[in-house]
DNA sequence: GGATTTGAATGCGAAATGGTACAAAAAAAG
DNA sequence: CTTTTTTTGTACCATTTCGCATTCAAATCC
């Protein structure tokens, strides 16, 4: 049997106080933070040069461990791009909806992003997604789906948010709103990229004024 | 000896008719097919991915061959970069310097290079230094500076070329052109990025329109 | 306490990997 | 012809890699 047949584990009808005890060992490890743990490892080295052993040092897990938590190293790997997604959006998710000014939402939008990409302790690692799914993108469809859902939504969020801000007057006269979204997605795509290869901050900055200025006019 | 001394080969003062046979046995292959050949292996799977199982499968070269021509698999990979690079530079060079109108020269940058992206037998590739190398310049520093100079080259190349085009009155008024020149470069990052997982053309084109567009103006 | 259930830890084994030693082969040079 | 030089091809080695079988440990239920 290669995968444990979970169903509908007998819920224990008394004392649910904690969340859920369940009946044997207890893990030791928080699934969230080996998820965390595994994902700097891809996240520095790429997918394919990821052994199971690193991931193992990483995470504190042995390997049988994680092979019970995550399943192997395909499917932990993509359980990490869910999480990145996730964890991504949310964090521009307010700047995309709050309605504030159009040219502080982008900046908004882009200094999150930028906050997530050039953390990390041993440099900066730029975006995930286009630091180690790009390249797998070629042989596997699950995480060429992944990234192709990721640029429909931002591709979409951005064509609203600047929709919106034509109709609020915020942005160049004369200009194609569809347009500038577009172009606003190629910058996000563009930071992505020169955060990896270790561009100076400042550079990143010009890029985004760029993007800004174009959008909304010099200020 | 770990690298063959090579030193200047001494002239054979005659007969050099045929670029100069060498003295032992004939390479059985075209270093510069096998190099293709390598090259599109590494696009396909990343450089991690590649085992040098399926370079030697690839190129038909077996893998002392491929040492005593092109080193580990390390070397073998970065000649491929530099040799992309060229290739690439000169697919491009046309378009950047001929000095025909700014629309159209954009345009034929940008067809240059997704006519490369789109190619090969198995679905669009992408371009081969965004969708191997970002991955491994995290850790390899040799990687980092190909992309490094490369991105330097083409933000220096599209600066150039739109402030040309502002001069002669191509830009939309009250446009920066050094924005615009960053906006081009991202384009063309953003292009290569979808190209690779598969997005349809009619979106690609739709996204270079938005960069002629908001460079040169509604046509 | 003992039985049961769940996860952890050890360690095995088959395959693949990067890299190399060494001899056979093919050409030119003498 | 023989020698020399360069490349090819076979075989090999040490290590790494993935995945799993098995045993050990910790918790709950009776």
């Amino acid at each position: 049997m290669v995968q444990k047949k979970k169903g509908p584990p007998p819920l224990p009808g008394a004392r649910l106080q904690a969340p859920r005890r369940g009946r044997g060992r207890p893990p030791a490890y928080d699934p969230e933070v080996a998820l965390d743990k595994a994902q700097e490892t891809f996240w520095k080295r790429g997918y394919a040069a990821t052994s199971l052993d690193e991931l193992s040092a990483a995470t504190g897990m042995n390997r049988p461990s994680l092979y019970n938590a995550f399943g192997d190293k395909r499917a932990l790997y993509l359980k990490t791009l869910e999480r990145y997604r996730a964890k991504s959006n949310a964090a521009v998710a307010e700047a995309f909806t709050d309605g504030r000014p159009l040219r502080q939402a982008l900046r908004a939008i882009c200094d999150a992003l930028l906050a997530i990409w050039l953390s990390g302790d041993e440099g900066p690692r730029g975006c995930y997604l286009i630091g180690t799914a790009v390249t797998e993108a070629a042989t596997e469809p699950a995480v060429r789906e992944q990234l192709l859902a990721s640029m429909r939504s931002s591709d979409a969020g951005f064509a609203r948010l600047i929709e919106r801000g034509a109709a609020r007057g915020e942005v160049r006269p004369g200009s194609d709103p569809a347009a500038l979204g577009r172009l606003a997605a190629a910058t996000v795509h563009t930071l992505a990229l020169r955060a990896r290869i270790g561009t100076p901050p400042d550079e990143l900055a010009a890029v985004v004024e760029a993007l800004v200025d174009t959008v909304c006019g010099p200020e």
